[in-house]
DNA sequence: CGACAAACGGGATGGCCGTCCCGTATATTC
DNA sequence: GAATATACGGGACGGCCATCCCGTTTGTCG
């Protein structure tokens, strides 16, 4: 049976002492910043591809720090995940807004559920994970103005009312559609698969001239 | 952050001594037979609830045997999860056989499917982590007799056949859907939401008479 | 019923990993 | 350019868990 861990036990109460989520203070040290922002970036790509079980001394050496770096600015494993995670909403809410912006709202609409499709390919793992820690990880995006399901319903709603999406969706439907795709049964994330399906998913949505 | 394990590590080689996939010599001695599927059970019962992190000596515990019993059944924590899995396997495919038999195709597939989607919600984790070990379980299953895969194609066919369901669905349409179903939005694995998507589902397929 | 092998129990072992700590290096500030 | 707090590195610690081992129990067969 191939090498594969399935994941690493984690402490219980993590003695919490510094989330990186300062509001006082001084700002982060320009090194310091640097570091975050790779640890962080390594993290997401190394948890994407080789799973969550991934030791943090792997992502600590791969990211080319040490482990203190790693557990200063993310004291327990659990947190990391959690930074990824409002990192990448951080992305998207931005993509999304742009998208508003520069498309008509049935195009807006479909990439971005595009979007979404792929990107959730991509941190799978990690969002059961936390999610199974009891970890509501759209409200603490909210929180921090990243709300990406706000958006996509904001999306929905115009491309409805353009007329580019059947009127009888409900935004519900549309997470389920979105959970569809990213079944397990379509295995590579990057293949050819996944466009086929979120291609034929946007077609059903999208409303017959009838 | 509330208390959960995301896994635990797992020998990279583990020594595989026997895998109780015993064809030669002496049949199992009773009470041996009797442990070995009370700590099936048991274990099926726990990873579904608790995840697939619960400590073997757990398992053990709660199924009133001793570590030893369990680690001489299943080498490995990986081979209890197979062994899970093929056991959930041969259970589905008797009861796909007994609907084939006693119920029209239409009915049969409808019924058939729900149990999958059923299931799938107890086992989730099971299955991913055993694929994402390399695993394949359809294909183990098979050879061993107990090809849910074939028997739910066979279904689809009868009942499209039949004109109970719409003729212009294939069969990974099917799987697909069923994926959708399982996603992680449905939340209780026993809830009335679950049912409300298979019947959504369900209908959906269903040929319209037109 | 007696003898033997199969199976059991559960403690011991070894390894892995998250977290903490502290001496060292370096960005920042005056 | 010096002083100082901030951040770094990576070794060490502690805990957890899968697995193994071996003395003991129990089913099986003649």
């Amino acid at each position: 049976m191939v090498r594969e861990r399935y994941g690493s036990a984690m402490a219980d109460k993590p003695t919490a002492t510094d989330a990186d989520g300062r509001k006082p203070g001084r700002a982060l040290r320009a090194d310091a910043r640097r570091n975050r922002a790779r640890v962080l970036q390594v993290a997401a790509e190394i948890f994407a591809t080789e799973g969550l079980s991934v030791p943090v001394h792997e992502i600590a050496r791969r990211a080319g720090v040490g482990t203190g770096t790693v557990s200063r600015h993310f004291p327990t494993k659990e947190e990391l995940f959690a930074a990824i995670l409002l990192d990448r909403m951080e992305h998207l809410s931005g993509q999304a807004d742009a998208l508003a912006e520069g498309h008509d709202a049935g195009t807006a609409f479909f990439t971005f559920f595009a979007t979404l499709v792929h990107e959730g390919a991509q941190h799978r793992g990690l969002a059961e994970a936390l999610a199974g820690a009891g970890y509501d990880v759209e409200t603490a995006a909210a929180e921090a103005g990243h709300d990406v399901p706000g958006r996509l319903r904001t999306m929905l709603a115009r491309a409805q009312e353009s007329g580019a999406v059947r009127a009888d969706i409900t935004y519900p439907d549309v997470k389920a559609l979105m959970a569809g795709c990213l079944s397990r049964e379509v295995d590579d994330a990057h293949g050819d698969a996944l466009i086929r399906l979120v291609t034929v998913v946007c077609e059903g949505l999208r409303a017959r001239p009838s």
